[in-house]
DNA sequence: TCCTGAAAGCTTTTT
DNA sequence: GCTTTCAGGA
């Protein structure tokens, strides 16, 4: 048996030796998928003799692709290249990449079969919805009535599932207009040559299946196709993989390996059936189970399998592990946001000061990214150490994309959504009305915007030259714009001019020096650092940019070439191909020590010794619209979503939930997460720190209740805080509580709630018998308004005193 | 055209 | 509660 099989278990070792058909690897978390990975690929060069630029590996992220490129070169050594020193390709010929960067270097090479100029760029999410936003108003349509972002999603959508805007068969209404918007938005983006991240699966999806010589080209190369996370495979990749898996010869060396219980990105298109459909295209497919657990305690993984039986639609696997039994799985009922934050920072000082633990070695995972807000504010308080993971991404930065937005327009002039971002920034007189000028008589002439500067700045002949078609007389008339207007803009396109120039004669020794001059001559950085504190900060952010700009020099070669098929690349262009492709969750990990901070989505992959999974609760997790929607497709993804967090953890596990959170500038109140319920109570522990409970600001609001309730569970813990909340003086009484209703109805947000006809009035009194779900029957002792809300507290018999929201307990008056 | 204060809208999740 | 957008006046 060869070397790279040993220390592998028989399913392992089955899957990284199978040389020849369709594999189907199910990996559970933690089950050594990326070993299995990189062996294989290793395994296929070494022990089966293929050729490494006839193997194609695709990823997800950035980051899965990195540490598979250098886990491969960890078995293999490097061997298939002379490396530029820090970032040139290593083994040579190899294909790593995600989809988007894999299909961006199929398209950069193939640029004339779709009818681009070769300096097309890429548009991010933002990009798309400025560009959205642009069409609606030039279309006319109201944006109000139109969610820019709703008809956003709708053409993702649609590209995922590679249907075209000819192709489109609306049903409806907003599908129409959707359809409408869609197929200038395509137009649109050719004229910019700018393509967005749908394009580049779309596109190049529809160039492997449409031209035959193409598709032949691409499935010679690659030969054998490895896939992560194959569960999130959205249609376009799908059929994008099987193109190239089944050449003429009729290999179908395709490898998946996938877990449809980690599938949780159907909303950008992922569809965990791909699997399911896998194994029915391939029929003759090898289906490996990978079951062992090498990350978690036992314990950990019981509460994991617990919850995701309830899945209904999935392979059953049962997930096990020889790590030991471990820890309980802690569950704790916080107050509020603020007191969730402070218990973790407790527990987490507690573990910190008690073991060889370290920050580090502790991640905190919620559902969204504004939950982090108060748990920075008492990581700050504290003075611990934190790193947020993805929150305001630095390429979404205001400073940054306006940076970007020079480099690209100087790169490619015909980007009308950077041309919006930066013609006015600094402000030189170019007003919305100067430049819906501009942009009216361009339309009217058929020249893009950077062509109509030049009309005005030099004439029509001078643009005529340079153009396949004549421009109509219109261009020869004066422009419809006054003589200051055409003054300002002239300005402008002197210096832009200068610039392109600058570009096309490749005058500048890296993107650095290029984007110094740009930043200096447009004067941004001056109107930046403005003196202010957040003008150096901007500055800085600036500065960090200029320093991945600066890694970009004259005659520097591909960073990671389609070997074989490679083009003339300048540096701008790598340049600006990578900032697109790239993420910065992807770099974060290895920086400083600190708790980790991050999405459930961002954690995926990830593990950690010590898990606190904050906000375990309705409405966050599962998510409110996934409650609302009533799908049951959404309400699965959202346990799954519980699951990846789950199965993150090594040795600890913490549920943390609060009693009430402060949501949109409101106390709501918040029951459990029903993923809480269904995992069953033995497996989980739910004790309250006592010193902390006499020592804290908690134990104020707790401290007058009998002691009898200490050890107990959270339901009883509910019930504590909900009466320490009465207890209180909270923020929701001072805007008038009982029967104080003038205060309510002058809150706007109160009124526009459709559910509530009356504020003052509330629908349960006390003594009314009333019918719980869960409780059984009880009587009201207390009832007010709340948060919009009726807020009951009612005393079961036997059970003792609750208090619950009237529409979440779905209450029944007896 | 720019500045200011008020109002609306926002919060899933990401390549 | 915070950020972005809008309206109105200089």
């Amino acid at each position: 048996m060869t070397e790279l099989l040993t220390s592998l278990n028989p399913p392992q070792a089955e899957a990284v030796s199978t040389v020849n058909g369709p594999v189907l690897v199910l990996a559970g978390p933690g089950s050594g998928k990326t070993s299995v990975l990189t062996r294989r690929v290793a395994y296929l060069i070494d022990e089966a003799g293929v050729a490494p630029w006839n193997i194609l590996s695709v990823t997800f992220t950035n980051k899965a692709a990195r540490e598979m490129r250098e886990r491969v070169e960890a078995v293999l050594g490097n061997r298939f290249g002379t490396p530029l020193p820090g970032q040139a390709p290593k083994l040579g010929g190899l294909t790593i990449g995600t989809f988007h960067s894999i299909c961006a270097r199929i398209l950069r090479i193939e640029t004339e079969a779709i009818g681009y100029e070769r300096n097309w760029v890429i548009y991010d999410s933002g990009d798309q919805r400025a560009l959205v936003r642009a069409i609606l108003r030039e279309l006319n349509y109201d944006e109000k009535r139109y969610s820019p972002n709703a008809i956003k999603s709708k053409i993702s959508r649609l590209k995922n599932e590679l249907i075209t805007p000819e192709a489109h068969k609306p049903q409806a209404y907003m599908d129409e207009i959707a359809g409408r918007v869609y197929a200038k938005y395509q137009e649109t983006l050719q004229v910019n040559n700018a393509m967005d991240f749908d394009d580049l699966l779309m596109r190049t999806t529809l160039l492997i299946r449409n031209r035959d010589d193409l598709r032949i080209k691409y499935q010679r190369k690659w030969q054998y196709i490895l896939v992560d996370e194959f569960q999130d495979t959205n249609t376009a990749q799908y059929e994008l993989v099987s193109l190239l898996a089944n050449e003429p010869e009729g290999k179908r060396n395709l490898f998946a390996v996938g877990d449809e219980d980690q599938s949780i990105y159907r909303f950008r298109g992922a569809d965990y059936r791909n699997v399911q459909q896998f194994r029915k295209d391939y029929p003759e497919a090898k289906v490996i189970l990978l079951e062992q657990n090498y990350r978690s305690t036992q314990s950990i993984l019981d509460v994991a399998n617990a919850l995701i039986q309830n899945n209904t639609k999935r392979t059953h696997k049962q997930l096990h592990t020889e790590n030991g039994v471990g820890k309980r799985v802690m569950m704790y009922e916080a107050y509020n946001q603020i007191e969730e934050a402070a218990w973790v920072c407790d527990e987490i000082e507690r573990i910190v000061n008690g073991s060889s633990l370290t920050l580090g070695d502790i991640a905190i995972m919620y559902r969204t990214n504004a939950q982090s807000r108060a748990l920075e504010e008492t990581f700050v308080m504290r003075q611990l150490k934190y790193k947020l993971v993805g929150a305001t991404r630095f390429y979404e930065r205001k400073e940054i994309k306006d940076a970007l937005s020079y480099i690209r327009l100087v790169y490619n002039p015909a980007d009308s959504v950077a041309m919006d971002r930066i013609i006015n920034v600094p402000t030189r007189g170019i007003g919305m009305k100067t430049y819906a000028g501009l942009k009216e008589w361009a339309a009217e002439i058929g020249v893009n915007l950077y062509e109509a500067l030049l009309i005005l700045r030099h004439g029509p002949d001078f643009v005529a030259e340079n153009r396949e078609s004549p421009l109509p007389d219109l261009a020869y008339k004066a422009p419809p714009l006054s003589k200051r207007a055409q003054t300002a803009l002239k300005g402008f396109v002197t210096h832009l001019e200068g610039w392109v120039t600058l570009r096309q004669n490749e005058r500048y020794e890296s993107v650095a020096d290029l984007m110094d001059l740009i930043m200096d001559d447009s004067g941004y950085v001056d109107t930046l650092r403005d003196g202010t504190d957040e003008g150096e900060e901007r500055f800085e952010n600036l500065q960090e940019l200029r320093g991945v700009a600066a890694q970009y020099k004259k005659g520097m070669s591909d960073l990671s070439p389609i070997d074989g098929l490679e083009n003339d690349r300048s540096a701008l262009d790598l340049f600006l191909e990578e900032i697109s492709l790239v993420s910065d969750t992807d770099e974060i990990e290895e920086s400083s020590s600190g708790v980790t901070l991050m999405t459930l989505h961002t954690a995926k992959g990830l593990e950690y010794p010590i898990v606190f999974m904050v906000g375990m609760e309705d409405k966050i997790l599962p998510h409110s619209r996934s409650i609302e929607s009533g799908d049951l497709e959404d309400m699965e993804e959202e346990r799954r979503l519980c699951y990846v967090g789950i199965t993150r953890a090594k040795k600890r596990l913490y549920f943390v939930h609060a009693f009430q959170r402060n949501m949109w500038g409101d106390v709501s109140m918040q029951s459990p997460s029903r993923f809480l319920d269904e995992i069953p109570s033995d497996l989980l522990t739910g004790m309250v720190d006592k010193q902390r409970r006499q020592s804290s600001n908690y134990a104020r609001a707790t401290s007058w209740e009998s002691g009898s309730q200490e050890d107990s569970s959270w339901v009883d813990q509910s019930f504590r805080s909900s009466r320490s909340r009465s207890a209180r003086n909270s923020d929701s009484e001072r805007w008038g509580s009982q029967d104080d209703s003038y205060n309510w109805s002058n809150k706007k947000k109160q009124i526009s709630r459709p559910s509530k006809k009356s504020a003052s009035s509330t629908k349960f009194n006390n003594l009314d018998s009333v019918q719980h779900a869960k409780f059984g029957v009880g009587t009201v002792i207390d009832s007010k308004v709340s948060g919009g809300d009726e807020e009951v507290t009612i005393a079961f018999p036997g059970i003792g005193v609750k208090t619950v929201m009237a529409s979440l307990a779905n209450l029944k008056k007896l």
